[in-house]
DNA sequence: GCCGTTACGGTTGAA
DNA sequence: AATTCAACCGTAACG
């Protein structure tokens, strides 16, 4: 296990076997369906799977998230009925589920080059914001629901390049990505950070522009067909995205940016169906202290904007 | 040819 | 400390 480097599926694409893609290509995934690119010719582009695209985008549209769920650990054994304290039952389980997940991971891949200096690794306490949380929505499933701090991963890149090779994993940020980015602008703050941080996975030579991860992945662009990196793909009528969600858009954030670039077609179907349901979200301290720093990481995250210009 | 679904082999991490 | 086991992952293949 230790050097699970990557395998290479029939497209081409790299991928680690019992591992989630980096998220830097489960976003593009989102953002190219968003632009209206076919499932297919995602598929090819990022060479991913069509199963894995088709699988992506439906959890996407499900849940929202384009993360991946809670790998490993145990669902807290339900055994007991909640029968003695409903209420209880009811704060247990969020409860539960915060804390069964909180780590980041990142994907690095130890193919990199990484510098490691960094040790983030996010420890257990990590950051994580109240705000995202409640946008966060309730997730369907016991785990998920936590983590936010996957967000300092995505924003920061530092954060992620960190890990030479090992890095903190993060395997809930699924909260995360709607919270961090709530529509499509957050993608491309996220965009930039995630996929700094996959690339090194990917490619680990990484300098990489910024954008464009999944280009990456072709250097040659061979299916060159989108060969513009989110701006490529980005709507050109795009509108800027207001700010108007002041909870979620963690303030300061990378998400300032000029996201204006893409047009969130898809947002998030469900804010409003689970919006209702976890607002008092029973945080845990950890969480709690994690906010406090998330935000302050998501100050520290702002990227640069992604140049887009030519790549290939 | 496209797309949804699922079997398979693999990894992870709480219990 | 080691093992168990359930949950997830992406690919590949099927329909």
């Amino acid at each position: 296990m230790e050097q699970t480097y990557g395998e290479v599926n029939q497209l081409g694409g790299v991928f680690v076997n019992g591992r989630p893609l980096p998220n830097a290509i489960r976003l593009r995934i989102v953002e190219l369906a968003q632009l209206g690119i076919r499932p297919c010719d995602i598929s090819r582009q990022l060479r991913v799977s069509h199963g894995c695209v088709s699988k992506i985008l439906a959890r996407y549209n499900e849940t929202g998230s384009i993360l991946p769920g809670a790998i490993g650990g145990s669902k807290p054994r339900v055994t007991t009925p909640n029968v003695p304290n409903q209420y209880e039952s009811s704060k247990q389980a969020s409860a539960q589920a915060g804390l069964s997940y909180n780590h980041i991971y990142p994907y690095s891949y130890p193919n990199t080059m990484s510098p490691t200096g960094t040790k983030m690794g996010s420890p257990p306490g990590v950051p994580v914001t109240a705000g995202h949380m409640s946008i966060s929505r309730a997730w369907p499933s016991a785990h998920t629901v936590s983590n936010i701090l996957g967000i300092r991963a995505f924003m920061d890149p530092a954060a992620i390049a960190g890990t030479d090779g090992y890095p903190p994993k993060m395997e809930e940020w699924s909260s995360v990505n709607r919270a961090a980015f709530p529509a499509a602008h957050a993608v491309n703050g996220i965009d930039k950070s995630a996929i700094d941080a996959d690339i090194k996975y990917a490619q680990p030579s990484s300098t990489l522009s910024s954008y464009v991860s999944a280009c990456a992945y072709s250097p040659t662009n061979q299916y060159g067909v989108y060969s513009g990196p989110a701006g490529g793909y980005v709507a050109p009528g795009h509108h800027h995205w207001q700010p108007q969600s002041p909870a979620l858009s963690h303030p300061g954030s990378g998400m300032s940016m000029h996201a204006g670039e893409i047009h969130s077609p898809m947002t998030f179907k469900h804010q409003a169906r689970e919006g209702d349901r976890k607002p008092p979200s029973p945080l845990s301290k950890q969480q709690q202290q994690q906010q406090q720093q998330q935000q302050h990481e998501d100050l520290n995250s702002v990227h640069g904007p992604s140049h887009l210009t030519s790549s290939s």
